[in-house]
DNA sequence: CGCTCGATATTCT
DNA sequence: GAATATCGAGCGA
């Protein structure tokens, strides 16, 4: 028997949500060519966006239609379509508290299905698979069919499962965002190779 | 290796 | 019209 991680997991401070979420592992079960595959990854890179309080999260603005999810159930999957070529993932956390929050997935350590994997990414090199959040969301085939899904079920087409301690975590400032620069909101497991060419350079 | 630029949805000004 | 929670191609050093 496999743990998901449940709701209660996801009712606390999105920031503490989001440094507990590496190490863990994000599980995306598909169908292809009528067999049912199962594609994941440790995460080694995360970081927390918060509500209005927030100036650099998307929340920041109040209810939308994109941001929706991070006003809903904590828990749900919450993917949009950015720079006009890339998917984000988020799952939306927060304390009860709070109206919105979500953490997004920055980077895995690929662990299952590396094969699909790469041909979804078309590119062999295993350290490039799903270093960053743009590459993580086409190497599992996350694509905005995916929003609201429910992340605490493990029949869900996307979860989140224990996955293993990670023996470091460091917290920095987000990246690619220019408000809201202060806040270290952005949570990694330096030991992994597995994070993006900012994040090495930012922690180097 | 580092820099610039294009892709172009959603939202803001 | 401009900015954005990004990435990869193309180019020059």
């Amino acid at each position: 028997m496999i743990d998901c991680i449940d709701k209660e997991f996801y009712s606390r401070p999105t920031a503490v949500v989001a440094r507990d979420l590496v190490g863990m592992k994000l599980v995306r079960s598909l169908v292809v060519d009528g067999l049912k595959s199962r594609l994941s990854g440790i995460i080694v890179e995360t970081e927390a966006y918060g509500g209005r309080d927030d100036q650099a999260s998307h929340a920041r603005v109040g209810l939308t239609p994109r941001n929706s999810v991070m006003f809903g159930q904590v828990g749900r999957a919450y993917v949009y379509f950015t720079y006009g070529n890339h998917f984000c993932v988020n799952v939306s956390a927060r304390s009860p508290k709070q109206p919105a929050g979500a953490v997004l997935i920055r980077a895995l350590e690929p662990a299952e299905g590396i094969a699909l994997m790469k041909s979804n990414r078309n590119q062999d090199d295993l350290y490039s698979l799903a270093s960053g959040p743009g590459r993580l969301t086409r190497s599992m085939g996350i694509t905005p069919t995916l929003n609201g899904v429910d992340m605490t079920r493990s029949d869900s087409e996307l979860f989140i499962e224990i996955g293993r301690s990670p023996r470091r975590i460091i917290s920095t400032p987000r990246i690619g965002i220019t408000r809201a620069i202060e806040k270290r909101w952005r949570f990694i497991d330096p030991s992994s190779i597995h994070v993006s060419r900012k994040t090495r350079i930012n922690v180097r």
